[in-house]
RNA sequence: CGCGGGAUGGAGCAGUCUGGAAGCUCGUCGGGCUCAUAACCCGAAGGUCGCAGGUUCAAAUCCUGCUCCCGCAACCA
């Protein structure tokens, strides 16, 4: 019998920089779903990517000194990196700037304005540059942008739009004959309350105030507008061509059984993708999952503040395995979640070290020590046996049942109740006690195979959600993957095996204190290279002649006070060489008296002496200013003695 | 009236659509055990389900009003 296909894809990253942890999350989310249906038998293939165009991604590149092609390589291997650090096991990474992703899109564009669904007109309003958006007077907070806060200004541009009214009916009534169209349904009220029901708006396709973009084709001063672009990637990566001459792959696959994306997005999923679709006369998606987000705990998540999280940094603690679970199991199903470095402890030594790897080195030091590894079924069997077989047998479908509704978190919670099943089963059968007692060996040997059956299926069951991990535990074990057909049979592992001699800590606990010293370590080694830059106003370019004229030495401050009759002043005695001169200097509210003394500062030597207050000054220590006139003086980076000269 | 989300024992969350004995994990406390990564097992304490009304035999759940929190700054799925 053919496998039957599974087609799931993920929003493609926005390549505007390095993805943090949520954005990461929905790849691994993804990942667990899609190997989870391979597990299961189906013929899965998962697409993810970059979308790489926009005004947004023009502007980064420029500031960064490179162009928009060569920014958005960067980023988007960056984020390839972080899916394959992640374990994520893709079948197609797209790329919105792929050569036959843009040919297709080109030729898209022009069917849909061939055949009268997409018209020329202008787009009026204020624009916020950096949001990339047109807003209505109205929307406007304070003549602001509502989005960002920064100014707008006036604009008008030509532009293409998409006649969305002409299908909104035909999906209200898709989404109303289709209840599992939109997930969470939560999602579904919202869409048609505020987008479908009072009407749709034409959407923008076109832009002509930047370049970076997919050129229309018979329009060429246009590029195509964010999402008729990014959307329509999952069609032509898998071969869509709209002259009908799609690849087998694409008519195998399409429709999508899933498209997993970010709350955020659901409108653009829900109703103008399968509108788009509708135009183009092909099938709408099964499914659209909106999940939630995954937020930081502790205040808002800003750059400055150094509390991003990002996915390679928590795997440098935790690793991979140990992220993927956190993500996939800290993550509500309809509500946003939360991670904090806390929690990520807390998680990891209660769940995979106590729970699980603890269950595992135990199990497999008790085969070692009373059996030399080798794990019998003897078949001496007792009552307490039955509960941990009903258990174990019944955990393949309990997750099955979950991921079928998408609840990967309750999925993988019902793995871990199989593994504290196994827990409570030593407690109750006590085989130390059993050790004690040749008579009772057989029934010993029963007892561990019991636990290493158990655990088996119970890491082969992980394999969708901690691949390493079940790699890892089946070779301690020495058992073979199973087939998803064989996870609710128990008594399948080999009698006789061998476990292996020494087992290696699969999670080792971490002290919450020390990683959070750690954490702080790394924020202040990384602050560093952020400092902001200034821009002050240029000043006429000078000649070296005009250079050499000033001279600059190095002055040590022998005494100093405060100038009586002034705010910002201070009196200095310097001593350059071996004249002592005496210079007065507006730095009062930044250095004391006392702390001046002893300081090796620039000093300019050779400015004409003044009476600043009525104090004669005799040259200027030179400081450095920042934006809020802090200041710092300019001292020597070695050791320099009094008078040395400054060119 | 900008949009959206939230408020459930100390922490993080289920449960709300489809009313019917307040649940899970962690932490705390007490006990047990010693094979194991100071891990495991059992038990207990701890909540007027944000507030106020309403509907109902019955409300965390439905309705109305209110209060407070959070995101909307590119690091936003």
């Amino acid at each position: 019998m053919a496998k039957e296909k599974y087609y799931m894809t993920t929003a493609i990253a926005y390549t505007s920089g390095k993805p943090h942890i949520g954005n990461t999350y929905e790849v691994v989310l993804a990942d667990s779903i899609a190997r989870f249906k391979r597990q299961q038998g189906y013929d899965v293939f998962f697409q993810t990517g970059t979308d790489e165009h926009g005004q947004k991604i023009e502007l980064k590149a420029e500031e960064a000194g490179v162009t928009p092609k060569e920014f958005v390589d960067g980023v988007s291997s960056e984020i390839k990196r972080i899916w394959d650090l992640m374990n994520t096991s893709y079948d197609k990474f797209i790329r919105t700037t792929d050569e036959d992703h843009e040919k297709q899109v080109q030729k898209i564009f022009k069917k849909l304005y061939d055949q009268g669904d997409i018209y020329k007109g202008y787009y009026e309003g204020m624009y916020c540059t950096p949001c990339e958006s047109f807003f209505t007077e109205s929307q406007l907070v304070d003549g602001k942008c509502p989005d960002c806060g920064r100014p707008c200004t006036p604009a008008k541009e030509e532009a293409y739009f998409f006649k969305m009214s002409k299908y909104a009916q035909r999906l209200i009534d898709h989404i109303n004959t289709h209840p599992e169209f939109i997930q969470p349904v939560s999602r579904k009220n919202e869409m048609m309350n505020n987008f479908l029901l009072p009407g749709l708006q034409d959407l923008c396709v076109s832009r002509t105030s930047f370049t970076w973009g997919i050129p229309v084709e018979f329009d060429p001063k246009h590029v195509t507008y964010v999402w008729l672009d990014a959307l329509t990637n999952y069609i032509t990566g898998i071969g869509y061509d709209c002259d009908g001459n799609s690849t087998e792959q694409f008519k195998k696959n399409w429709p999508a059984d899933l498209h997993l994306i970010g709350k955020d997005i659901i409108r653009f999923h829900t109703i103008y993708w399968p509108i788009f679709l509708m135009a183009l006369d092909l099938p709408l998606p099964k499914q659209i999952f909106g999940h939630p987000w995954l937020l930081q705990g502790d205040g808002k998540m800003s750059k400055s503040k150094g509390n991003v999280l990002y996915a390679d940094e928590l795997v440098d603690f935790f690793g991979v395995d140990a992220v993927r679970y956190f993500v996939l199991h800290e993550m509500p199903f309809e509500n946003d979640g939360v991670i904090t470095w806390e929690l990520m402890v807390e998680r990891l030594n209660s769940d995979l070290a106590n729970t699980l790897g603890n269950l595992v080195n135990r199990t497999i030091s008790m085969s070692n020590k009373y059996f030399g590894g080798v794990v019998t079924k003897t078949g001496v069997e007792e009552e307490v046996d039955a509960d941990l077989k009903a258990v174990v047998t019944a955990t393949r479908d309990a997750v099955a049942a979950k991921m079928e509704n998408l609840r990967v978190a309750d999925a993988i919670t019902e793995i871990f109740n199989l593994f504290k099943r196994c827990n409570k089963y030593i407690d109750e059968t006590m085989p130390w006690a059993l050790a004690k007692d040749e008579a009772k060996k057989d029934r010993l040997a029963e007892v561990l195979y019991n636990l290493v059956e158990g655990i088996s299926i119970g890491a082969s069951l992980l394999e969708s959600f901690m691949p390493e991990t079940t790699e890892k535990i089946l070779a301690q074990l020495n058992s073979a993957k199973r087939e998803y057909e064989e996870l609710n049979q128990f008594g399948l592992y080999v009698s006789g095996t061998k476990v292996t001699e020494k087992p290696e800590i699969l999670f080792q606990r971490l002290d919450l204190k020390e990683v959070l010293e750690k954490v702080e370590a790394k924020k202040a080694e990384d602050k560093k290279p952020e400092e902001p830059v200034i821009d002050i106003e240029p000043k006429a370019e000078i000649t070296f002649e005009d250079f050499e004229k000033m001279q600059f030495q190095v002055g040590e401050i022998i005494s100093c006070e405060a100038v009586k009759k002034s705010k910002k002043l201070l009196c200095s005695q310097v001593k350059i060489g071996s004249q002592v001169k005496q210079i007065v200097s507006g730095i009062k509210s930044h250095y004391s008296p006392e702390e001046m003394v002893g300081k090796k500062v620039m000093v300019l030597v050779n400015l004409k002496p003044a009476k600043l207050a009525g104090v004669l000054s005799e040259g200027m220590i030179l400081c450095a200013e920042d934006e809020k006139g802090e200041l710092s003086l300019m001292v020597p980076e070695k050791k320099m003695p009094a008078g040395a000269e400054i060119c």
